[in-house]
DNA sequence: ACAAATTATATCGTATGCGATATAATTTAG
DNA sequence: CTAAATTATATCGCATACGATATAATTTGT
């Protein structure tokens, strides 16, 4: 019985460091963010767009492993701001196709700022960023979700 | 120049896959937490609460990695369920005082079904747990923040 | 060929976390 | 001893993520 206890302790869950890691990680990009004038998941999706300068809406779903209606209202606000255009496929209506603009493409030498101040900071060593990412890759892939 | 791209490559980062994983850990949890009544933060609110039976809501904020404000709703809401009562504390006015209620250490039981529950579909091997949060508990406790 | 199933996206409501700012209680400085 | 600084919490507004649900376009099964 106590044994059963103590799966309900904080120290030994792995969802609570990973989510109050995220939360950390987010509170430390935000500022730099701002001088971008991007919020958090719009950068991680400017990244996939200067990467493949057009993509579905439901790839970048994929990519992102987000829920499509995470995206919806997120696209509209970029192509807002000017950094893409959206448009429905003609091959198919029900897609919808992102399309970096040139105000887009221009934004990532600004973005570059953002990785290298934060690569100074060392959170973790080289060799402990290669296993961290390799866990939580696997963690990503795993299929135990739903 | 080229090398200077590669940072603003989503493989390349060390946040977007804690990210993702902190909102995928979430999304099975909360299905889990939904027949409990509580979301996920509550829940580890209360994780602290059955541990701790009473603190102040400044210890409770720094246990749970979070803002002071994000707690305030929260507590309230927690205290409405009936699983939590409030007080300012008599000794410094300023602190707030938040204790478990009978409710609240009743939860405690129903609860033990959710890590059960996950502990069984083994996202990880017991090392790679191991391994992941003493990384996760580096990042952490970085200095990094601010 | 056409009804049924599937797919891609949109809409709505709810929960969260945070920064900025405000306020009240306590501590510190001079 | 009192003005100023600090501490603990609260309030407000914004951005996010999601589930449930709806809708339009395409694919499928017969």
């Amino acid at each position: 019985m106590d044994k059963e206890y103590e799966l309900l302790l904080l120290e030994n869950q792995v969802c609570f460091p990973t989510y109050a890691v995220a939360n950390k990680i987010l509170r430390r990009y935000q500022p730099l963010l701002k001088k971008l004038n991007l919020t958090y998941t719009q950068y991680v999706t400017m990244m996939v767009m200067w990467e493949k300068e057009a993509v579905n809406e439901k790839d970048l779903v994929k990519a992102l492993y987000l829920k499509a209606n995470t995206l919806t209202d997120l696209l509209r606000k970029l192509e807002k701001k000017g950094y893409v255009q959206i448009a429905r496929s003609e091959k198919d209506k029900r897609n919808i196709v992102i399309r970096l603009t040139d105000e887009g493409r221009k934004l990532k030498d600004a973005a570059i700022s953002v990785p290298k101040t934060l690569i100074d900071e060392h959170w973790l060593t080289d060799d402990e960023v290669k296993t961290y990412k390799e866990l939580l890759y696997k963690l990503l892939k795993g299929d135990w979700e739903k």
